[in-house]
DNA sequence: GATAAAGGCTCCCGTGACGGGAAGGTCAAG
DNA sequence: CTTGACCTTCCCGTCACGGGAGCCTTTATC
């Protein structure tokens, strides 16, 4: 199978799958031409690793995950540990967005939005409204696993 | 002033208020001897810049809101309209987030997580499970505003 | 057989927003 | 006079690819 099939089945761009090959994810044959030759066994990798990144997992984290899936002697428990890493980095980062989503939402709603020029959206960032900001966005940043 | 007392007033690493210099967003005088010697309005501008990030605006919407901050004769409308396509993109990335996040964690709850070789979480991402998969997190990806 | 379009290949640069570190100049203290 | 703390510029690395150049092969058409 040629890598425009794959690409179509898999939904991965061609580039995504040459890269995931430069970086050893997979290993495709070659024809004598040059070309690479995938098979069922290939396209099914690729289909895990695509459905893996829809995740979120990194790169890294997809390796780690395809190495235990071609583990027959894997305990479930390593694959349940990154996954459960994984949910609290999704869940940190959640957390972030809910609170930039909340101060924003905030400013927005006390702007005028018309055509003059007080606001306080650009009076919060100046740091010149009273020191009762809602939310503490400033500071030191909520470092995230 | 110089650099590290800017950085220890605004928390910005030093590193960082240079990038902000070589790309324009700030312009500090220099010292006889090269060193960059800065103002209380750069410190303005650098707070500024600071929370601005920190509420998640790009690089280029910081130096859109600078400009806006700068202009006297600004609408406060185009001000906002910079934030709510921010905060747009923020709800879709939350959006997105907690798609990942369901799903993830159905699978973490369904996985033993012991020494056997058993795992659904592998299963699913193999595609191998029956076509009942909870929330469709392959194919088309909602491509974020 | 000639040609053109389509698809394959490699290689290199760009992304965003910096961080790390090298190599070297400057300045205050001891 | 030397040590050490700052400062400078410059360049590479990050993460997961995307875009495009330049070239080769296959397939379809004339």
């Amino acid at each position: 199978m040629k890598i425009a099939e794959v690409a179509s089945q898999t939904g991965l761009p061609a580039k995504t799958i040459r890269y995931y090959e430069e970086i050893g994810l997979i290993h495709p044959d070659r024809h004598a031409n040059g070309y690479r030759d995938f098979s069922e066994s290939h396209l099914h990798k690729l289909a895990f690793l695509g459905r893996a990144r829809s995740l979120g997992f990194s790169i890294e984290e997809c390796r780690a995950l395809m190495a235990l899936y071609e583990d027959r002697d894997r305990a479930s428990a390593d694959v349940k540990v990154i996954a459960q890493e994984h949910l609290g980095a999704i869940d940190s980062k959640i957390s972030e967005l809910q609170a930039m989503r909340q101060t924003l939402a905030h400013l927005v709603s006390c702007c005028a939005g018309d055509d003059r020029p007080n606001c306080p959206i650009l009076a919060d960032l100046a740091g010149t409204t009273t020191p009762m900001r809602t939310t503490s966005h400033d500071k030191e940043k909520l470092s995230a696993a």
